[in-house]
DNA sequence: TTAACTGCAAAACATTTGCACAACC
DNA sequence: GGTTGTGCAAATGTTTTGCAGTTAA
């Protein structure tokens, strides 16, 4: 049970700081996402919010993430699928993406986090984030992979 | 000086195996990813061939990628883009990504390979790939941010 | 020869944009 | 009241598909 008091509160700052409104519609959008552990992609978060928002359109889910995305409210998720997914997820994590379902979970690695990366990419450049992903197959669809193969 | 002739001799078996015929656009293509280090989006691909192949279509591209993911011969690379790219790299290496240019540069990281995942991660599922990816900024955007901020 | 492949054109899907009305400050 | 945001509709960009002619095996 978390109700997210606090980035709702830094969302609103935010938005007053960047001279934005704080409309109905951004809020229910952000309000969702902090919900949601399944980075939903913009279509997903439309189909959720149209049935409490009739008049939604899925243009103003797409504005919105790209807005709160510049704001850095809003992440986009790396993908190897066709539409763009998003989290509201500020604490440093990585993602597990499961090849059956296209599931996508987060999980914390704090000896990861604290290791110093390879020497020779001094050369490359400067690294601003440091992410693992993982491929493989969650429990459901390992379960059903074994019944049905 | 690398000539790939055995990812080439591999290529051709893997078709062979799999009843595919081996196309002079299939050739080229598999063979410009070996080559590049650029991970091209299809689109990229197609600009490259098109002027040595001046009927080459996009949509044969496409569909030549596609082939070829199916059969592990090249690799869908995680990306927060629009476009999809694409590597034939085989061996085990991970991706730094500049956020500036949208250049995307392998490296490898052996310690990081031999390190076991947290715990935690036994209940979500069977993880087949690990990998790394990096954001930040690589040289030339780092000298051109300097020049002009 | 014959099954598989390609190019063309059109469709499908994901995302962005221009404009007029509506909502926030 | 004035600026910013939204919804509609249409445009754009990316990828997929049906079909008829072409090509590798």
């Amino acid at each position: 049970m978390n109700d997210h008091r606090e980035q709702i509160a830094h969302f609103e700052e935010t938005c007053r700081a960047h001279g934005l409104k704080i409309t109905h519609q951004r809020l229910q959008i952000y309000h969702v996402l902090l919900q949601s552990a399944e980075h939903p992609s913009a279509e997903a978060l439309y189909k959720e919010l149209v049935r409490k928002m009739p008049t939604l359109s899925l243009d103003t889910v797409y504005r919105t993430l790209a807005t709160f995305e510049e704001l850095g409210l809003v992440k986009r998720v790396e993908t190897i699928g066709s539409q763009a997914r998003f989290e509201a997820k500020i604490e440093q994590h990585h993602h597990f993406f499961c090849d059956g379902c296209g599931q996508l979970k987060d999980f914390i690695w704090p000896s990861f986090d604290a290791m110093g990366l390879p020497e020779e990419l001094q050369e490359v450049g400067q690294v601003r984030e440091k992410n693992v992903v993982l491929h493989g197959l969650c429990r459901q669809c390992l379960n059903s992979e074994r019944n049905s193969p």
